[in-house]
DNA sequence: TACATATGATCAT
DNA sequence: TGATCCTATGTAA
């Protein structure tokens, strides 16, 4: 179940065995696509691309696969050949390295490398959060576009038009961390606020990045380790955490339905005034 | 077998 | 906002 810190990581597995090296095996699952796998083979793959929750392998001669893993894709890299699995194969692609699996996801779409962008999902999306020129001050302009200013962050977190990454455990962390309650909108917020909310999106989406899922504060989640909490206890400060006592002041992580399950703390993450 | 649920997204209303 | 699609998984019946 993937969201753009673990699309990411799943990119840099692919890149390791397949960039810079000739296909030797293509192989799709959906007939539409059977006729790309000669083409494919043969080539040398240039690189693997993240882009949002969207994954992209580009081929010399300007093709390239696109796919989207939804809620259950999910890439896998072998030494050799796959083992047995009930699971759908989609996509496999062999190199001298090894050999990446595509399992279960259904979005699979070849186009040459300069059309991409026509793909409806990819032309829509904001400003990558894990891309290589993002930084606070563009999260901070894109939060001050008018045509944001009266969506709530609740919404707006999970819109890759927005800003492309984020899912619906990063939606809670996120707001947690920027200690604002999910109702609130841009337009509610004064610009201290507009620029904590900026810097805790990108710190958090980095930090699940980094550390393979784990939004809590480090040396927070550190001690509960030590203290023998096991990985879904510390991972998160507010997600899927309903009931337990909020790691901050005790109160108990409120689940609400925000479209999806969003968690918050009541008390550290204030209402917003009525209006 | 049936149903609910999931770290996603689109479309209809 | 709600219905629907996609696939896999866990629990209930």
């Amino acid at each position: 179940m993937p969201e753009g810190p673990e699309i990411r990581r799943s990119a840099d597995t692919l890149q390791s065995i397949l960039a810079g090296r000739k296909a030797l095996g293509v192989r799709f699952a959906f007939s539409r696509l059977r006729s790309h796998q000669a083409r494919l083979e043969g080539r040398r793959i240039r690189a693997v691309e993240p882009r949002g929750k969207a994954m992209l392998i580009h081929f010399a001669g300007d093709l390239s696969i696109y796919s989207h893993n939804q809620l259950y894709g999910e890439w896998r890299v072998f030494p050799g050949a796959p083992p047995e699995t009930h699971l759908q194969e989609r996509i496999l692609i062999r190199t001298g390295a090894g050999t990446a699996v595509l399992y279960s996801a259904s979005e699979i779409e070849v186009r040459p490398t300069g059309e991409l962008d026509f793909l409806p999902y990819l032309a829509k999306l904001g400003p990558d959060l894990l891309g290589a020129d993002i930084d606070a001050a563009t999260v901070l302009a894109r939060l001050r576009e008018p045509r944001y200013a009266r969506r709530a962050l609740a919404s707006l977190l999970l819109d890759q038009g927005f800003l492309a990454g984020p899912g619906n455990y990063l939606r809670s962390e996120i707001l947690f961390a920027a200690r604002l309650h999910p109702d609130l909108r841009p337009g509610d917020l004064d610009a201290a606020r507009l620029r904590v909310l900026a810097t805790r999106t990108l710190r958090i989406t980095r930090r699940a990045y980094r550390t393979a899922g784990i939004t809590n504060d480090p040396r927070l989640a550190a001690r509960l380790r030590q203290a023998g909490a096991g990985f879904e206890e510390y991972r998160h400060a507010v997600f899927e955490r309903a009931q337990l006592p909020c790691y901050a002041c005790g109160t108990p992580i409120r689940r609400i339905e925000r479209g999806r399950a969003l968690f918050h703390c009541p008390q550290c993450q204030a209402r917003p005034p009525a209006s």
